[in-house]
DNA sequence: TTGCATGACTGCAATCTTGCGGTACCGTAG
DNA sequence: CTACGGTACCGCAAGATTGCAGTCATGCAA
């Protein structure tokens, strides 16, 4: 939407395109056919590329409907808010963490945006598919947090505070798991959303910060 | 090994033949060739079936290898334990429920579980994946465990109890994983178990319930 | 003993996903 | 303008997994 880089180059200008045309022609196949009958074959058909350029564009064929980016989770993205660590209270610095991490990102393209939702409504197994993800995103963290707990010093033995960070980090993933499927969920029996929910991503990422907050608060 | 049935029937009998054969198949080619080199057809033919048949055993080339069963888990095996929560405090309920849903099975069979010790050191991406299914049949006690955290009447809108619901499972199912994980890294730097570890299922066992305990009494 | 309903086993085809090797194109240094 | 290094794309094949439909064995009733 903004302007920040004037012309990144052909190559990337085409690179984009690519993967726009990738999103739309999934979103609109999902919706038409069925989750089922949009097959990865029929995806890049559509988008005029051959099916091994697809997983070159997206992890899985659910990262490509939902439109996720690979999401390279590089030691640059953790380095603001493990600095800002050392001088917070456990309960933020590990909010800080998974805020970082497991955030859900969303651009500014509204259509996409509400046509996602829809197939959320209709397809809630995809959402299910991507926790894998945010999973695995975790277990990078692990580390991290054990150190921010450590620095507590109320857990003796090792093993101890291995488990205690597990806990804590897949606390925090249940808990943006547990708003996105409530809102789903909720979103479910009202009329689907027109102009007067600005920012339903907004909500979840609140609610989601709510609950890590307040079930974290009895933990540390 | 005992003699509970007699004669389960030559069906029976056969289907537990052939279910052994696939399990000793699996972990003999993994532990010679590597996990990558044991494909299912591998494994299949060496166990006298067809690759199809081997998808009838087990969920996946994992389970295969670590033996787990389909782990139906019928309303059945939820019975006893939702019946005695009634008269439990929430903690004790929810362990309960845990228990019977999330237990580290292992048959009487000494000789495979060495052996499956023995794959989970050297690959710990079988375990790992795993934690999937752990996953999975998590969700079918979130409703239950609601309905225990409702009793409890500390949380007063829907999606609270929700959200807590699926916080205190996914804490469970964590607290099994990071049990079986500290206990596959350790036990990495020791020696290969001889004798003198008579039951190590059972001290990960405990291990995970005491996490577990000592972690739901912050939060119930 | 015979016959039927059920469950077991199988081959086949479709899907998703990944690794490998080769070809075409972009950006840039000379 | 041209050659070169790095990407992008592509086809191919293997591997895990699932649905479908046909065949065969088993368990039980008549």
């Amino acid at each position: 939407m903004t302007d920040e880089s004037p012309k990144p180059g052909l190559r990337d200008r085409k690179r984009a395109a690519t993967r726009a045309r990738i999103e739309a022609a999934a979103i609109e196949l999902v919706l038409r056919d069925g989750i089922e009958a949009a097959t990865v074959d029929a995806i890049s058909e559509r988008a005029d590329i051959s099916a091994r350029t697809f997983f070159n564009y997206f992890e899985s064929k659910d990262a490509a409907i939902l439109g996720l980016q690979p999401q390279a989770l590089d030691e640059d993205d953790l380095a603001e808010p493990l600095a800002a660590a050392d001088h917070l209270d456990p309960i933020q610095a590990v909010v800080g963490l998974v805020v970082a991490t497991m955030g859900v990102a969303h651009d500014g393209n509204t259509d996409l945006h509400q046509q996602r939702i829809e197939i959320m409504r209709r397809h809630p197994e995809v959402v299910t598919s991507q926790f894998a993800q945010l999973n695995a995103r975790k277990n990078r963290l692990v580390d991290h947090v054990r150190q921010i707990l450590a620095r507590g010093g109320r857990f003796a033995d090792d093993a101890e505070l291995s488990g205690r960070a597990t806990i804590v980090l897949a606390l925090c993933a249940s808990a943006v798991r547990a708003a996105v499927e409530t809102w789903v969920e909720t979103a479910n029996a009202s009329a689907p959303t027109d102009s007067d929910a600005p920012d339903e991503v907004d909500l979840i990422q609140q609610r989601a910060l709510s609950l890590i907050t307040s079930t974290l608060k009895e933990l540390l």
